[in-house]
Order: C-alpha cells, then structure tokens, then sequence
DNA sequence: CGTTATTTGTCCGTATGTATA
DNA sequence: ATATACATACGGACAAATAAC
C-alpha cells in the first residue's frame, strides 16, 4: 500500500534498466503487456513510462516500441535535485563537510535583490565547505528562509539538509531554479577554497521552492572550476 | 484541428502568464473549470498542467490549486533544447554566424570516444562561430550523422539547423543530454573567439538523440566565461 | 502490395481518495 | 460537516505509425 502503482512500475523498470537486464538499444515490454502483468490500467504503465523518458533513460517511438537509450546519464540524478551528500556517496569518494559560518540574519535590500527573498525576511545563513578527497573544492552559500527551517542545527547542517526537511519537517520540495554561471573569485572564494591559481570560479545559483510556491532556500554554490560538472537532459518541448 | 488539445490549453495558460494577465502568487482556474471551458476531459487539462509544471511555471498544490511561480525562468527555453537562432531572436541582440569549417570526415577511435559515434561512421563536421553585438563569443563544434542530415548546406548551418532537421527531413528529436565543464581554452578557442585575456572556457556537450533513439548529432559548444549562462528548472524526483 | 495485427498517441467519462478551505 | 480542488486509477474508444503476413 506504501507505494502509488506508477511508482512501482517506474522503479521496476527502472531496476531491470541499471542492472542491464533490459538493455540499451532494446525494446521494454510493451504497454499491453505491463498492462496485463502488472494488473493496472493501461494510463497508469503510461505514466511510469513518461517518467522514464524524462529521465532521459527511454525515449517513446509510435508504432515501435518504448526503447532503452543507448548513453545514459552517467548518473541519473546529477544535475536533478539532490543535496551534496546524495551525490557524494554514490561515487567513490572521500568527502567532508564543514561549517565555518552559521548565523541569523535579516534581508536587507542587497540580499533581498539576489536572493528573491523578500525584505525583512528572517533568514539562516550557512557557509558548508565541500571537501573532496583533501580538497576544499566547493564553497555552498546558503540563505534558508528561517519560518520553514526553524529547528535546523549545525550537525544537521553538515549531515543532509533536505532529508531533515522532508523526513522530520515532513515539507515537500517542488523543485528549483538553476543559473550556472563564471564568476570571478571572490574574497570568500580565495578564503575558503584551494583554488591554486584559478582567478574564476562556476557558480550555480539555486532557487528552490517548497510545493506551495513559497521560495525557502536560495543557495550559491561556488566550485574550482577544474572539479566542476553539471549534467542534465534536455527534453523537446512540443 | 491542427494541434492537440493539451498543446493549445497548454499554450493558453502559458500566454496569458507570460502577458501577466495570470500572476505570480495567483492561482490558475481550476482543473474543473477548464475542463468546462475548454469542453475536454479532466485528464486533459491535467496533462497540460503538468507540463507547465515541469518546465517550472506553475506548482501544483493538492487540496489548494495551481500556483503561478513567482520567480519565473528568466527565458522559458533556456536550458531546454534549442538553436542559438532560436534562443537570440527572442532577446535585442545583434548576432550573426560564421561558418569556417564544414567538412566530412569518419569517426576514427579518438572521435569515436568522445561523441560516442560508433567507430566509421560518416560525419560532417562545422565549426559555428556566434558573433553577440560584434564580439566572438561562442564556437560550435558540431559533428552530424551525415546519413542523417545528408542535404544539410553552408546556408542552411548559417540559418537554424534544427528548423531543417524537422520541418524539412521530418525527423523528431528526442531530448539531449547536456554536460557542462568548464576547460582551458585551446588553440580554436583562441583562434576563432575573442578570448580577452581568458584562459578558460565553459563547455556544453551536448549528445543530441532522435525520437528512435538514435545519436545523430554531437556538438561541443564553447563559450567565453563571461558570457555564459544557463539556466534549468529540476523537478524532485518521486 | 495490400491486409491485418501490434504498438504507441490522444481523448473521454467515471470513481475514489486525500488535502484544503 | 460540507464543498472544493488536486491525485490516483480504471476501462474504453479511436487514431496513427509501424510491423508482420
């Protein structure tokens, strides 16, 4: 009962697809099939299809078939949403966090600018350093809006940020805005961060928005651009 | 009857948030009065919502309605799938192309490696220098499935390549998977853009598939840092 | 080459559940 | 408690592209 129908088929498929049983270049079952197999309406094998293929793991062709794309995401969630932590532990990599500043604010007209926040907003701002293999590599600046992450700590901070607010505050993310971009290093960035000689730095600038609308976090996330990547799939839009 | 019903409800909702005629922080009508409206099922008029959903538009909140974002994609295309002809017209910018490679080749083992293209095949290679407001600042690599796009000319590369690719040859594109980096700049970068003093480039390689899942297209695409940016809205995934 | 079967695409109407007002 | 609004799911119909015969 746990689980929707259309998750549970999109987690199967998705399964069969990583562990190569169903393979790049071949077909899925067809809808009729998974229909019948999975004992559902043909709308709900549809659904778990179309996740799939926004995935960039399949792509639908009519009158064909459902078929498995042959390059992958590396991963399939870079560039999705997902904190450092998430990322981190899938690879193999030593890293560690740590938290050089952590302090109560209130958004003045400059933050309020970039950030979206609106004036006079309580809001918690977090320095999390991102070390990689004995590299300070990434500098995240984060502005949480502090109504929504009241209880938040420093060890929490350093663990998973968006598990704490999705498993014990029970809010719902509904997605983020991302801006990438070069910028030149600043102060902070030459303060924090091994960068060697590097004079520029990629930036990514997230926007994220609880399932009501409301803009709870803005965060920037400073990286030596020598570690940098960001890889997303691009569907075309109708 | 030329286009489907979930494209035009979908591009209704869409104009009238773009002309602000629906806002920001508002809700759009509800799912029970569209569906009145438009004299179409529920489903729908679902389906188009959740299109503006995941291109970051709109958020859907159970119990509550349909919220309008407030801080929308600055471009509602960017970071989606589109030409650089497609992505400049809709700003006041000067542009033009110029084209000084446009030649076949076959895919030996080290262009084989990077663009994925199986080892032989026939490609056609263009460099696409973008000039913005008189400035070199992007160069285009592209390397095309020649079976694919076989009457593809200088005119046409200097025009929109994708307009060809599916108004002209009929062929679907499926989605690409997009990876950014950012490298130092090499002998074309400094040869064809005009780099300053920037001894970096921001990368986009972009592995670009059509509808039966078929790579037919691989282009690197190489800007000067201080011109880049791109921009993507990811959705939490389930 | 035409006919039939298979497969995905679009669309409908309905029912029930759950969150919110 | 009732009404509204979105979420999940069912089953069916027909169209369109492709494959098999």
């Amino acid at each position: 009962m746990s689980q929707n129908k259309y998750l549970h088929i999109y987690n199967y498929l998705k399964e069969k697809i990583s562990s190569k049983e169903f393979k790049p270049g071949e077909k899925l079952p067809s809808e009729n099939y998974l229909t019948q197999t999975f004992n559902v309406s043909r709308n709900t094998v549809r659904r778990a299809i179309s996740m799939l293929a926004s995935d960039g793991i399949v792509t639908s062709v009519h009158g064909k078939g459902v078929f498995i794309m042959e390059a992958q995401p590396l991963n399939f969630m870079v560039g999705g949403l997902q904190g450092f932590k998430e990322a981190s532990t899938s690879n193999d990599v030593e890293y560690s966090t740590s938290i050089p500043v952590f302090e109560d604010l209130i958004a003045d007209e400059s933050i309020s600018k970039f950030s979206k926040f609106l004036l006079g907003t309580n809001l918690l701002k977090i320095y999390r350093i991102r070390n990689i293999n004995g590299e300070n590599v990434i500098l995240d600046i984060n502005y949480f809006n502090e109504s929504v992450v009241s209880g938040l700590t420093v060890d929490i901070a350093k663990d998973s940020v968006y598990a704490y607010i999705e498993k014990e505050l029970g809010l719902k993310i509904s997605g983020a805005q991302k801006l990438i971009s070069i910028e030149p290093a600043t102060k902070d960035d030459k303060k924090y961060l091994d960068l060697k000689d590097n004079k520029l730095v990629a930036v990514v600038k997230n926007f994220v928005y609880l399932d009501d609308g409301t803009l709870f976090e803005y965060t920037e996330s400073r990286h030596r651009p020598d570690r940098f990547t960001f890889s997303t799939f691009a569907r075309r839009n109708y």
